[in-house]
DNA sequence: GGGAATATTCCC
DNA sequence: GGGAATATTCCC
């Protein structure tokens, strides 16, 4: 168990206690009338102006998680207020604080006994060893195909810059196939029929469906 | 134990990062030249004035204390300095920080020295919680991958549209060239002169880069 | 340097 | 509200 506990009192109490201490802050934290219990009374600004004058942090939640975890019982008013109490945490008894204990974490119960303590735990090494080849697998595989996505990216742009190079291509060839025609009708106003014939021949062919390649 | 662990990376150890990504602070804590460790020059200096900008306290110890539950190795430099080293701690590898884990406090040496069984079984304990955090970090790098793939996939597929379309573009432009070069020489045989000008005239076009398209 | 307590956070 | 992880403190 906790064989070492520190002498003093926690300094959550403590400053606890200030505040509850400090007139300034009535409108927010106060005593009980009799002292026996307190009140929260707007936890959204106690959380904010309050709590990071006396902790390092300006949460609620946490300031309740360590009243819970000091076993405060908390009440909610109809009010709206929050009122929290201790048996040992009260005005006009400061000394009794030293009774008033913060929940240790983990009870470890032994549990039942283990008569095939033994077999279950060499039973255990067998299964970890399995894991643990399995995972070794695992780690390289994955990491393989981590390599194999950077490449794929690589790939891919190299892909993309010969598409780029195959429209710039294009674009010439248009241009090319443009001007052609301008300077045609230019220079050929006594027949232009020929443009007609050119247009018309070309418009006959079919077109077929090209095998370009075949990824995956 | 703890199924429970974190996604994300340590708050500490991304502070600590930031710390170091500071040029102002080179004079009191700063990488190594090749930055796989790094160096507090000025303990004293370095508690005052940078710890509290980055965590709630100005202890050097505490800041050491948590390095040591890191697992960094500390050594101390004959100048006076201290250097830190954590194998996946380094400069140029941020994303290697995924695999340095906090010392789980698990170890409770309650009196004298345990029994064999119970020493396994702590021994397994570790292993079991050297497993799960690799696998953790292995369902993340595969999470990774699946997505890259479903990302490489919608762009190769996009991309193969692009160059089947611009194929059958290109088949029929030529095609048409090639008629048309045809017609004009049958009709032509008087002026042989205007291909060539069409020629020599096109040759002059500039390029221009165009905008294909943008993935990913 | 590290064990263990308390403080704070996160999450179910 | 409470379990469990991380952060900070304290101490040997």
């Amino acid at each position: 168990m906790s064989s070492k506990r520190r002498v003093g009192i926690a300094h959550f109490l403590l400053r606890t206690f200030e505040m509850l201490d400090t007139p300034k802050l009535k409108h927010l934290i106060e005593w009980s009338p009799c002292g026996e219990m307190f009140y929260i009374k707007n936890s959204r600004e106690f959380a904010n102006k309050v709590l990071p004058q006396y902790f390092r942090h300006r949460n609620f939640q946490s300031f309740l998680r360590q009243l819970n975890m000091y076993n405060f019982v908390k009440k909610r008013l109809k009010n709206g207020w929050n009122q929290f109490q201790h048996k040992y945490f009260k005005r006009e008894a400061k000394n009794l604080l030293i009774h008033v204990h913060r929940r240790s974490n983990g009870q470890q119960s032994d549990e039942e006994e283990q008569t095939d303590q033994q077999d279950s735990i060499k039973k255990q090494q067998e299964q970890l060893q399995q894991i643990k080849y399995l995972q070794n697998d695992i780690v390289l595989t994955s990491s393989f195909l981590f390599q194999q996505s950077v490449i794929l990216q690589g790939n891919f742009q190299h892909l993309k810059n010969k598409l780029l190079y195959q429209y710039i291509e294009e674009q010439k060839q248009e241009k090319f196939l443009f001007n052609t025609f301008s300077l045609l009708n230019k220079s050929q106003t006594n027949s232009p029929k020929l443009t007609q014939t050119i247009l018309t021949q070309n418009r006959k062919e079919t077109e077929q469906e090209p095998q370009l390649f075949v990824l995956s």
